[in-house]
RNA sequence: GGAGAGGUGGCAGAGCUGGUCGAAUGCGUCGGUCUUGAAAACCGAAGUGCCCUCACGGGUACCGUGGGUUCGAAUCCCACCCUCUCCGCCA
């Protein structure tokens, strides 16, 4: 959600915005003001009804206790009349509020300067590293390499769930394992506190993180419980502080987690799918901030680093991209990707996403902050980056690896995760 | 899942035979007096959202959440959520 003030002070910023994202109707900022001012005035002719009942019961009361019912009688009416009024009154801003709530959710964030203004040809890249892999032979991409030595079962990972729901076997399950781990050590040595989250998710975190209303279709739903499988560790890991204020003294406070991670991915088809390119469920290892806001780009580019080192340690080529505008969610202000090199497929894949989402998160989860001892509770600023999502990881790993004898040859620094140096 | 108890301000804990209750009291916090300084003691301050106001200030809502009864609800009724105790079940 966007600052009601900025939108107040400067709707042709939030307009802009809008246009730039191509998300949304930029009407509805004008619906949202205009709700706004019909608000207000409710609100304000409500609040005065309110103290003229509570006049008149801080009459009636005494009244009663002596038992002078029939003084108070006269009373009573006046109160019931108003009463029907505050009632109605109660009704209008009820349905104003929820009407001008539901334009605000609409709204997406505002994008910081920085950020380049276009659709995905506009993507800037900023930064290149590491060396593609040469091969004397033809390599092979990572689903025929995984077949080969029994890593991945996509099959029966079709006929007990479905597609996109693969079996990792033996030594792809242990390199997963390696993976997670390397990541979550990395990310504790940064400064990141571990935490094990829910990977359900009640739908007041949805709506906190931003998956809710607007990505309503991606999330899987359990409807008996009425719960969500969670997209991304980011979900309960910044729904965790939802409803507090933070002691000033703990920001910023560093949280990196592994979950599951679950996605519909409703309406994406075609051969960029294959393999583990795009899956319902993978592993991912989550990095998440929670910051003063004038810190907060800073803090960007450090988690901006803390992404590039586990991509690093890994030894794979990658690029470092800034988003453009039109590539932008709903939520972030600003949005950096790294995408790794895949040899195999001859081209990069996205493996992380690095995002400052300034107050955005924040206003709608509720988590804030106090400046200083005695200070209004302010808005923190929430960011959050992949550490990183595993599946394009490991095809990347696999096609960059591979021999010209078949066989896969592990980077240094997670063949010592794994306890082994070499599939094949 | 069954039975019972309970959810009040930063914490603890009254109020719950409805009527200036945003709410006693204690602790903690902040400011002051005293002191060379500190402690103790004493005095004082201090919640959050929304609305009106340039401002000073004022109004209103909030006692788990949402409804209801009533002229009036933290106090009564209903539903839901959560916590605790006991029983059952169980990795």
């Amino acid at each position: 959600m966007i600052d009601l003030d900025l939108l107040r002070d400067d709707p042709d910023r939030v307009r802009q915005s809008m246009e730039a994202k191509r998300i949304g109707d930029p009407a509805t900022v004008d619906r949202a003001l205009d709700l706004d001012r019909q608000r207000r005035r409710a609100v304000t002719a409500l609040n005065d009804l309110q103290r003229r009942q509570g006049e008149l019961g801080r009459e009636i009361g005494p009244l009663m206790k002596a038992g002078q019912r029939d003084q108070a009688a006269p009373l009573v009416e006046q109160s019931n009349a108003v009463k029907a009024q505050v009632k109605e009154h109660e009704e209008t801003v009820r349905q104003l509020d929820a009407d001008l709530r539901a334009a605000m959710l609409e709204i997406p964030n505002t994008l910081h300067p920085s950020v380049p203004v276009g659709g995905e040809d506009a993507n800037r890249i900023e930064h290149e590293w590491g060396a593609k892999p040469t091969f004397d032979f033809e390599p092979l991409p990572h689903w025929e390499i995984a077949e080969r030595h029994g890593l991945v079962d996509f099959e029966r990972g079709a006929k007990v769930t479905g597609a996109g729901f693969p079996f990792y076997m033996g030594k792809g399950a242990r390199l997963q394992r390696a993976l997670i781990g390397l990541f979550l050590d990395l990310a504790g040595e940064a400064g990141y506190t571990e935490v094990e989250a829910p990977i359900l998710v009640n739908e007041a975190s949805g709506i906190g993180t931003g998956q809710l209303p607007d990505k309503e279709g991606q999330m899987y739903h359990v409807t008996g419980d009425d719960l969500y499988l969670v997209p991304t560790a980011e979900v309960p890991l910044t729904n965790l502080h939802r409803d507090e204020t933070l002691d000033a003294g703990s920001l910023p406070v560093l949280y990196c987690g592994y979950t599951p991670c679950f996605r519909r991915e409703a309406g994406s088809y075609g051969k960029d799918v294959r393999g583990l390119n795009r899956l319902h469920q993978f592993d991912k290892v989550e990095l998440v901030r929670f910051v003063r806001p004038e810190e907060s780009y800073e803090h960007l580019e450090a988690l901006l680093a803390d992404a590039e080192r586990a991509v690093e340690a890994l030894g794979l080529p990658y690029r470092r991209l800034t988003l453009a505008s039109g590539d932008l969610g709903v939520t972030q202000a600003k949005t950096y990707d790294l995408e790794v090199w895949s040899a195999g497929q001859q081209r990069w894949l996205e493996v992380s996403s690095v995002s400052n989402f300034e107050a955005f998160q924040a206003r709608r989860a509720n988590v804030r902050f106090r400046p200083e001892e005695g200070a209004k509770p302010e808005f923190v600023h929430t960011l959050n980056g992949s550490g990183l999502a595993l599946p394009r990881i490991v095809a990347a790993l696999l096609e960059n690896g591979q021999q010209a004898d078949g066989s896969v040859v592990l980077p240094p620094r997670l063949a010592q995760a794994a306890g082994f140096d070499r599939i094949g």
